[in-house]
DNA sequence: TATAGTTTTTAAATTTATTTATTTACTTTA
DNA sequence: TAAAGTAAATAAATAAATTTAAAAACTATA
């Protein structure tokens, strides 16, 4: 006769949160629980500090629930009390929320010729970052090695311990399929996806995200956006990037390919784009026509602050364009004002079948302001239908570069704790 | 001393299910069930009958709970058991599912020229329909009066009775605030919305909603989309209209404008679109520019069996060109396929955009079939990333003119039973 | 300053759901 | 055809949540 002991297996001791969080097959109370605790700390992550009360509203569950909800969150160390705070008579509610350092999460932001690098911490800080470190992004072994180094270096210089470092956010350009964490355009060489590589030799999870995206998410989480659920965000560097926000989530459409904004076909020209087809707006409206647009203007005899500093034509790259544009040079503006007058033209289009609530510029080409915000907007008033497009606010970025490391570290922390 | 007596006010009877669905501030056990019964309707409605194991998966509850659930359910009315069914071995489950003739929905889909009317059940039948029924829409009073007529008058040749009826969805072209009830473009006389008017005319809850976008959402849950949630249905009529499905929900924008594909600024020609602007992919690509083209050719002397019938340029309408072209004229054929290549050129940037698993052609000039779809088709290759297109599947409606009343009725049943 | 009125928090009681065990119904294999 | 195995449904036991009541902490007013 055999005897079955079948609690002999159960851990005795209490697992941690983030245990919780990863064992398999948890079902009934516990399930529940997890996915209580995960809706409560997207509260405390999205919305704030919040009393008991606001939570029950939130969670639609009782006081005593939630008391012991945030009670064990508090256990796990993830969540304190911050007092008392005002109340509108009767007694004072305590406040609770996210303890800041009990957990970290690190943004990568890969460039073609530098890096970007921050720490967050449970809350929307950024702890410290390694900005424009030089680094040339080339697809080969030599370049990812390189890479994993400096995500190293990184990690051993911050003064947070790598336990508490939850995961790692990496924003690269080109077609990244966010689910699998493989990357097509760049370090495609073995079978495994890149992000488990990279994870291998880091020691931390590791998430891939598109880099327009990423940005997008971060301006998104920033205080420039309100209510706003419907938002998005234009990527305007070399390339034209867009990352597209419906419902306050990313939206990926079916492989993670949308938001390519840059190669729609909307003009009737003969230059070849990047992407091999001809018409592209980014033929017309992006960072490199800008750089064509200047040298061409330059050899026909255009005069500018560049031409005038004896620079070549083919030595001026789209940087020193937008320095010059914001100290006043002529030709620079009037060329980004064309920039921004054919990208106005795709963005009607894109306020007329989104009707979004807010366009967001980003990107190195956002720095040089009203500049190219101005003939945007007058192109959108031009081209797209006036009921729609007065729905829709147009602005500059506020997070300029940092945008990328800040939705990079943003996008790890939800995937994470939350979803 | 007052002696407070609480419970003397609260019902002995118990509620049924639509009671339930509209008392208000409904808090704790009461609330969480009435949302339990909502995630069971829908779960039956959206992917069809269940056992009781099924249930407790998707709902996250034990076998007891369902069993509860789903008898309060079959005491409603509104769900029954539809007897064994094989298994794997081991006992045989029951089969749970709607019942199908517990509540009814009616759909009207408002045409130019005429009415589409439909009752469909609590299921995804549609139990009868009166269509291409005679109705001028004109903006004004008589004709909202008639329109309300025959809604009344459907309802009383149904076979069905008044008070199992719970809603009715309107479908109408323009600009529609389908939160609000209030329509901008139609029948706008009121400070009352548009959806409270007829709803005091004819006794049942009223849903307005923008055609296209309803019959997206009838294509949508139809046989031909199955596991595809991010889908564009075009409605391809004397004007271009757009439905959007993202993660399996309509889209909607900030104020519901969301769609206007049709104005969006993709040529460089003269034509004035009906929305005042020039460059209209309208002008271009819809059944307007289609019968436009036709008359001109006419009048240039090209022969067609329209022209040998003697009928006059400015007589020919949209139907008589589809008409001719599905009996193999070859003028009607060559400017579809016109049409079609202009079309294709804004479908690729759509494709660039939404990364869509599925564009669905809809509206009358869907039913020229391969005649539109072939150079729709090309066109999309010629112009959107290879890539991204190898994504997306282009097919033709099966529903028809009928996607508009069967979105409507579904749209219904959603929005009173579910949401 | 005492008292009434508010609101939060905690405690006790009660309801409700989950777990576990058992029964029922059926399939498969010996 | 009986026995063993599997899965579903139900019943009983248990755990967990809500509800109700009470206590605590504060404000406003007399």
């Amino acid at each position: 006769m055999d005897h079955k002991i079948r609690k002999s297996n159960q851990p005795v001791m209490s697992k941690t949160f983030f245990e919780e969080l990863n064992s398999e097959n948890v079902t009934g109370v516990a399930y529940k629980n997890i996915n209580l605790k995960k809706a409560a700390l997207a509260y405390f992550a999205n919305i704030g500090n919040a009393t008991i009360a606001d939570m029950c509203k939130e969670l639609n569950l009782s006081a005593p629930k939630v008391t012991t909800l945030l009670n064990d969150l508090i256990q796990d160390g993830l969540v304190k009390d911050y007092g008392k705070v005002e109340s509108t008579g009767g007694r004072k509610p305590n406040l609770y929320g996210l303890v800041p350092d009990s957990a970290f999460f690190i943004g990568v932001d890969i460039k073609q010729n530098h890096l970007n690098l921050g720490l967050s911490d449970l809350q929307k800080n950024l702890i410290s970052t390694v900005e424009n470190l030089p680094y040339k992004l080339d697809n080969n072994k030599e370049s990812l090695e390189q890479l994993c180094q400096h995500i190293n270096q990184f990690i051993t210089d911050l003064p947070v311990p790598r336990e508490k470092i939850l995961g790692i956010g990496i924003n690269l350009s080109g077609r990244i399929n966010y689910a699998t964490g493989y990357s097509y355009s760049f370090f495609h060489f073995d079978e495994e996806p890149l992000s488990k590589i990279i994870e291998s030799k880091v020691g931390i999870r590791v998430f891939l995200e598109n880099d327009s995206r990423s940005m997008a998410y971060g301006e998104f989480c920033s205080d420039s956006v309100h209510g706003e659920k419907n938002v998005l965000f234009l990527n305007l560097d070399h390339g034209i990037g867009m990352g597209v926000l419906i419902d306050g989530k990313l939206y990926y459409g079916k492989s993670g390919y949308s938001g390519e904004f840059g190669h729609i076909p909307l003009f009737d020209n003969e230059i070849i784009c990047h992407c091999g087809k001809k018409g592209c707006l980014e033929t017309e409206a992006s960072g490199w026509a800008l750089v064509r647009m200047f040298r061409q203007k330059l050899d026909e005899g255009s005069s500018s602050l560049l031409s005038r500093r004896n620079m070549q034509p083919s030595e001026i790259g789209l940087q020193d364009i937008i320095h010059a544009a914001n100290h006043d040079d002529v030709l620079a503006i009037e060329l980004i004002a064309k920039i921004g007058e054919n990208l106005g033209r795709g963005i009607a289009l894109l306020i007329n079948i989104f009707n979004p609530e807010l366009v967001i510029l980003g990107g190195s080409l956002a720095a040089t302001e009203d500049y190219i915000r101005l003939p945007i907007k007058s192109a959108i008033n031009k081209y797209s239908l006036s009921l729609v497009n007065n729905d829709t606010r147009l602005k500059i970025s506020r997070l300029g570069e940092r945008a990328g490391i800040i939705g990079a570290c943003l996008l790890v922390r939800n995937k994470v704790l939350i979803s």
